[in-house]
DNA sequence: GTGATTTTTGAAATCGTTTACATACTATAA
DNA sequence: TTATAGTATGTAAACGATTTCAAAAATCAC
């Protein structure tokens, strides 16, 4: 491997002014720069970035959290961040959980041992407690799942309002006997978006099925699940607001599959506005979330931190959802 | 930062001793671990891996390239790879390339610049000239994308087949105008399939018509441009086999809107089976890929030449795929 | 108790950079 | 010419770990 000493060597320099060749510094003459140049293009050169960042004390590498990356939701998200950390030189160390607890621990550590400069989190399976405590290691933001209790930036929709509305127009569609579905229990999204829901459900003096609560459906696999386990139930729901457009999809293909139709026998809301929430039939009824402004506006709050030395503190970026209506919860004019 | 030093301070031993703790190995007394490890607790020590990795000469992390995250294509062989990975303790540095030479220049430097072990290509916008010049500064592993000239190990299917045999599914649907769609025009994967699409015509001397023939066509939106496309010319395509389960859909969909019957005026085949070809309506028939074992098996290939130092050379890995026939080319039982 | 052998520990070099400080050189002004 | 300021370069000490080598301590055999 050729280092520096053997660039300074060839150019009959020190060290110290290549590398400040190297760092674009004044005071380099002319004709020192010219004869560093020449050496390192003879020797093909290229610095040695892990002594780099040993010596400067920052990796320019920010970690991302993600559950899974085969979500198109999460998969749409790092690339709006990715998007904004390329721009500013920053390299993304995609880190997924897989909705483990352990795993995520692991790279939380990323800080602690300063392999990254900061951390970005979209979802978490450990306390909140747990991670404040990583917040003494290096910046910690938020995205997408946030909590009070860590005090730092968190860019988020407003769940409960979104959860709410959808929950609402089930409602005024004349559904009476709602169910909702979820995946991990002790994320803030899915709460929140059970608050919404109650609440909707309470307003209108419904009734509130314990049964009808689904949790751990994550993908089409476990909606296809969740609707024949809905179908078994003796008393039914006429509708059901999931938390994601994978859940969603899974059960009207099942749905479809046992001739239960949507909307009529069951109304369906999903949440993310997926591509597939388009196009499946009947088209998917679903909260669009601003993912790529919520990426970005992640990725620019770690930025403000890392690159401008920002004080990092609580601060909450609340962007707006929009109820997206598409025929599986049209039950006035569905053929 | 609590560094090597302070615990060996408040252990009252030698930075030697606590890293030989560190480490694990023989020939320290238990009485003097259990000094170095309380030291450790009380001061929350973590080692730093920068420093580490400078020392040990090694990242233990793999650079993966891929040119966009949001195709599930790659996002699926993504997960397969991580998952290996992640047995063996090694970490992923995801890149995205955006299908831009540039980028993808600058990702294949981390070779160089020594932040990664290894780097496994699964596509690539650069001659194989230019890649085969980085092979000399740490080991590369393809993934479906493949070149023979690049004296490293491929893994991938075999795509001129592949293609073949969609396209005589579509001659034997009673198709004779054939239009055939792919992204890249570099990429070896699109020029095998066209290869193995101009066999299957020849072989039934069937005509080539090169506005037939549409490039740079990617994801849905494109699909539905290319459909568009095709139906403003003058002389229709009766089918057409597509790079991608994602183009073949906003095909689909745009046929739809425009009262464009498939497959009884356009037969459609895909590529990939991701989830959305069974989604869809009428299911798009496609090439199923085993996606999972190619990244296993790229990953795994590259665990040999990290971790058990195997010599790396040319080395082919074929695996096999599956024609997956759905509605979308059904022409003689269609409704 | 002595010498040989083995185990345990520490000092110092190393990985490849950057930078504070010192020094040498150049230019300017009196 | 000399003092002064400013510019260009080099020396050596970081950054935080690991490891070679040598020395010290412990163990063993007689």
């Amino acid at each position: 491997m050729t280092t520096i000493a053997d660039v300074a060597k060839m150019a009959g320099l020190s060290r110290a002014t290549v590398s400040r060749v190297l760092n674009n510094h004044p005071n380099v003459t002319e004709e020192k720069k010219r004869l560093v140049r020449d050496a390192m293009e003879r020797l093909n050169y290229v610095p040695n970035s892990t002594a780099q960042r040993l010596r400067n004390q920052k990796t320019d590498t920010i970690a991302i959290l993600v559950p899974v990356l085969t979500n198109p939701f999460f998969a749409y998200l790092l690339e709006a961040m990715d998007t904004v950390a390329t721009e500013n030189n920053l390299q993304l160390l995609v880190c997924q959980t897989r909705y483990d607890r352990e795993k995520e621990l692991n790279f939380l550590s990323l800080l602690k041992t300063k392999q990254v400069d900061g951390l970005i989190l979209t979802s978490s399976e450990n306390d909140w407690e747990i991670i404040t405590e990583f917040t003494q290691y290096g910046p910690i933001v938020l995205c997408n799942e946030y909590s009070q209790v860590v005090n730092v930036p968190a860019v988020r929709m407003n769940n409960t309002e979104a959860a709410y509305r959808a929950t609402r127009h089930l409602i005024e569609q004349g559904c009476r006997k709602i169910a909702y579905s979820y995946g991990e229990k002790k994320s803030s999204v899915a709460l929140e978006r059970e608050d919404g829901f109650r609440q909707a459900l309470k307003e209108h003096s419904l009734p509130m099925n314990k049964s009808w609560i689904i949790r751990n459906v994550y993908d089409i696999e476990d909606g296809r699940g969740a609707l024949n386990y809905l179908t078994k139930l003796s008393e039914r729901p006429d509708a059901v607001f999931t938390g994601s457009d994978q859940v969603a999809t899974g059960m009207i293909m099942e749905a479809k599959k046992q001739n239960i139709h949507v909307p009529g026998d069951l109304a369906i809301v999903g949440f993310d506005d997926q591509p597939i929430a388009s196009i499946i039939e009947p088209g998917l009824t679903t909260i669009a979330q601003p993912i790529k402004q919520m990426g970005t506006r992640a990725m620019e709050t770690m930025i403000e931190v890392i690159l401008h030395k920002r004080e990092l503190s609580y601060q909450e970026i609340l962007l707006p959802f929009e109820l997206i209506v598409r025929d599986s919860t049209n039950r006035f004019s569905f053929n």
